[in-house]
DNA sequence: CTTCTGACA
DNA sequence: TGTCAGTA
C-alpha cells in the first residue's frame, strides 16, 4: 500500500499523482489554482496529496473527459461534497428517529 | 520540488 | 479553454 503518516493518510508527491491520474504536473497545479482541490503543503511548500486528493483528481479527469470545463468541474465537486455531507446528516437523523420511535421504522 | 510564460488545437 | 514544454 501507499506510505502512511500519523493521521493515516497516504501521501504522494505531485510527480507520482500526475502519473497515476495520467496528466501533467502543470495541470494539477492549475486545478488547485482554480479551487478544485487543496492538497497539504510541507513546511517547504511542497504539495502532499492524500488518498482523497487522488480520488478528486480521478473525478476531475472523468468530468473533463465528459466535456465539462474547469468551472463546471469545480461546481460538480462542490455539489458532490455537499451531497455527501447531507447524506451523512440524513443517516444520523434517521438513526435518532428510529431509536426514539421503535415501532415506526423506515 | 516551486512559479511563471508562451505556444498549440 | 485546457494541455504541455521550457524556464528561473
Amino acid at each position: 500500500m501507499a506510505n502512511r503518516n500519523s493521521t493515516g493518510r497516504g501521501l504522494y508527491a505531485i510527480s507520482v499523482v500526475a502519473e497515476l491520474v495520467g496528466t501533467g504536473q502543470q495541470n494539477i497545479r492549475l486545478y488547485e489554482r482554480r479551487g478544485l482541490l487543496t492538497p497539504e503543503r510541507t513546511d517547504g511548500g511542497t504539495r502532499q496529496y492524500s488518498e482523497s486528493d487522488l480520488a478528486v483528481l480521478r473525478r476531475i479527469a472523468e468530468l473533463l473527459d465528459e466535456g465539462l470545463n474547469l468551472a463546471g468541474v469545480a461546481k460538480v465537486l462542490e455539489l458532490e461534497l455537499d451531497n455527501a455531507r447531507l447524506r451523512r446528516q440524513l443517516k444520523l437523523a434517521r438513526a435518532r428517529a428510529r431509536s426514539a420511535r421503535p415501532d415506526d421504522g423506515d
